[in-house]
DNA sequence: AACGATTTGTTCGTATGTATC
DNA sequence: TGATACATACGAACAAATCGT
């Protein structure tokens, strides 16, 4: 037997998803919910914290307990738009990378400008960009945000030896227009001709809950998209880690010959 | 100034965050930390749940307060692998799709028999399948372990003309060998050429909360993915929405030409 | 196998603070 | 300003899990 205020939890969520209550409706106050269930007012705040962790529940104080409304997502495209040019030829060309990552219509997106720093590598860095833990890698970091709400914390590292043979924008703090794998092209002819993504989900640190966090409450879980880019010779040129809010982000992926838009 | 619980919070938080304290070791019990922050085991109580919440701690009745132990994640490659023959002929072959997902190295994956049904599409199921809400779909639903271990729930969606014109296996409850991609190829030459992928993060429903928690505890996010197939000609053959505990899972996506293996 | 000590889990009571209307 | 509703904090008692004797 689960103790009374996993019971009253499961009664209540057993209410949210079958629809009895729906999205921006109000739940009976913790005194009426007392009543109800004839536990004490700590109990049932117990059971109203159990929901309200994962966020099926919201409690506004002052007001109530509420059912989240559903809100509109940003969405991300992984995956470069290989329909821009014909054949396998978009796969080695330019294209890649750049322009990539933001489908977003009708919203309006705005960076900070970046925080370039010379740093060593360390072991995690190391290891994507293939080189020795300690080697001096340019970090360039950036808040981004999309109508004025925080969307995202990018950081992107590269070896340094880049900007030593040419690159050298690459240590300055501005936005590099046209991204910097065109600038890669054009100064030292390097070119992404690939990357991979790693997807994980995991608790925030205190830097990110703190951008993310719009309200004071709790926790929402991140997305951590970590990108490597390779070029011509298979070789790691970028390391892109970007960390997006989990509850206000998704992703998308088209694999072979995909028809316009949709996803709903 | 934030709560005291919450600055306790923050103080323990940091002394993780910083690696004074490392996975698998334990965290002064409650009535220590009672008497070092001098506060209520409530209110010590309260912090150290503000912890466990997104997992940065873990409780263990009658032992302790540990910090978790990194697990060795199950990685699921979402983009088929293009390396497999040369030129664009791969994308629009037969292999995407059949033998994807799993890059389980050295693990003994393991499904249920599916379950199948005949059902009305609701407005989830048409909206992607691009067919009318109440339409008759096949619906085949999996679990699906990794070396016993809960990885993930699984279920296809088809338009019931699929079986109506002669691929009567999506119907019977039997693993469908070698993948219903190669299936739907050889009896009713239907070629799946691509897919979408949308990712998204969540709370689990009770169903899936109970096939994911071993442990009798709390919340776990679950990814979402949720899977649309193409046919010849662009219209959608399939979708299929697997859920998977965000904890134990990463997902790889590879675009363009991607070196062998890596990404730790 | 039984018991006691330790530690976290559950439940209730009470008082006070803070946000909202 | 007052009423309402959630948030914080403390105290207390007992339950349940774990471990060592």
């Amino acid at each position: 037997m689960n103790p009374m205020y996993r019971q009253i939890a499961e009664d209540l969520r057993e209410q949210i998803e079958s629809g009895r209550i729906a999205p921006g409706d109000q739940i009976p106050t913790e005194i009426v919910l007392r009543e109800r269930y004839r536990a004490s007012r700590n109990t049932v705040r117990d059971a109203v914290k159990w929901l309200s962790n994962p966020g099926l529940v919201e409690t506004r104080p002052g007001q109530g307990i509420f059912i989240p409304t559903k809100i509109d997502p940003f969405r991300t495209t992984l995956t470069a738009d290989t329909k821009r040019a014909a054949g396998q030829e978009v796969l080695a060309g330019e294209g890649i990378g750049y322009q990539t990552e933001v489908e977003v219509q009708n919203r309006a997106p705005r960076n900070t400008t970046p925080r370039v720093e010379l740093q060593r590598a360390n072991a995690a860095v190391a290891a994507q960009l293939l080189i020795t833990e300690g080697d001096q890698v340019i970090s360039r970091h950036q808040r981004r945000y999309i109508d004025d709400t925080p969307w995202s914390l990018q950081t992107s590292w590269y070896p340094r030896t880049l900007a030593d043979n040419g690159a050298v924008q690459l240590t300055y703090a501005d936005d590099i227009e046209e991204g910097a794998v065109k600038y890669l092209i054009e100064t030292l002819g390097l070119t992404q001709v690939g990357y991979r993504d790693l997807i994980t989900v995991r608790a925030p640190d205190t830097r990110e809950a703190s951008f993310v966090n719009l309200p004071s409450d709790g926790r929402v879980a991140v997305f951590e998209i970590s990108r490597v880019a390779f070029d011509q010779e298979g070789k790691p040129m970028r390391l892109t880690v970007t960390v997006f809010p989990a509850d206000r982000n998704q992703f998308i992926v088209n694999v072979g010959d995909v028809p316009q838009a949709g996803g709903g």
